[in-house]
DNA sequence: TGGATTTTGTTGACTAAGCAACACCGGAGC
DNA sequence: GCTCCGGTGTTGCTTAGTCAACAAAATCCA
């Protein structure tokens, strides 16, 4: 994946520390109220920084929740070590339970996700996927473009997850990934 | 008490911040290991912060420890409402049991308390002890002399204090301020 | 003892954060 | 229409924090 970590330590201080309590005060902020009545004013306030700081580091509150929910899903693939292998059936799998688990917790975690909010998860999430599953099938080197399989299987993914996730009377993931797994493994039988 | 707390609000956030940090990992390393063997270095290590900046903000390590002990001590007077009063033997009754549990926290929360340690404790909490007397005493607009009633008075609720956070098998701490409260009232009668 | 190694304070040049003020937009209410 | 108000970005200047380097203790240990 992208930016690593050896990078991020060598940061100034105080940068790590800003962005440390920018995060921190967005994501409690999420769980009390939804994404789009947080106002740049309440993170700053909550975080005690000031308010030019925070656009010394973004842009504008989308841009915050891009990096946010980037830095969360890719502590979810970090945890899995999927972050440095290639392509398998097993891993596969676990980014499947990944992009699952990741969905539900937003969804338990955030107060009312709302249409907007949803749509923007959904537009970083599955660029990481795709990114991720892209790099993995590069590790073939047969020269087979990876693109369309890489998108089919992205949008397959986060589809699934999503179902996951908003479905009120869920079977166990176990049982729901075992089922939906060999769907999606077809379209990368090459690759295995 | 003095530095009430609108100077400390509208200090510049970034004094707030690093000063929190020093305190929290300071704190955080005595309950680790000894005063004597904490450095400047492990502190600020811990606290993510430069050097530079510990020595901006306090002289030596004497200097934080002095500070810590006066912030943990002021909470515990600012817990029982001691420090908008006036004397009477129920607020002197609430002020030895407070400083009786704060050396009882003292020494279990501190990693083997060395004798150095101690008697700088003991020189921070007599200080703050005598001041908050003299303004209880100063109420009365007597005008005896505070000075040797107050100083009996910290002095002995002082080693009060010791004594009861040294006992192996102590007593209730009611039991033993029940007991102790009438000596050291009676040196204070003139101002109830 | 005596040399090596930490730790301690201190300095000056650089960089990030704070602050107050600004113009701007968009909605609420009259 | 209008103003009022709260949020948004942006700017120039000030202040705090960072960093590397230094000399001077203090500590270790052979």
């Amino acid at each position: 994946m992208l930016s690593n970590p050896r990078e991020e330590e060598k940061l100034d201080p105080r940068v790590k520390r800003t962005r440390r309590l920018i995060l921190r005060s967005f994501e409690d902020l999420l769980a009390e109220k939804g994404f789009e009545t947080i106002s740049v004013q309440d993170v700053t306030d909550k975080a005690e920084i000031n308010r030019a700081t925070f656009y010394a580091h973004f842009p504008d509150k989308y841009a915050l929740l891009d990096y946010s929910i980037s830095q969360m899903f890719k502590q979810e693939i970090e945890k899995r070590t999927l972050n440095a292998c290639h392509y398998t059936p097993d891993n596969l799998r676990n980014l499947i339970l990944a992009v699952c688990e990741f969905l539900s917790n937003i969804h338990t975690g955030c107060a009312q996700p709302h249409q907007q909010f949803e749509s923007l998860v959904e537009g970083t999430i599955k660029t990481m996927i795709f990114d991720l599953l892209s790099y993995w099938l590069k590790q073939t080197k047969s020269k087979i473009s990876t693109d369309i399989p890489a998108t089919v299987a992205t949008w397959a993914i986060y589809g699934l997850a999503s179902l996951y996730s908003h479905t009120k009377k869920r079977p166990t993931l176990e049982k729901f990934v075992d089922e939906a797994l060999p769907l999606v493994a077809v379209n990368l039988e090459q690759f295995a």
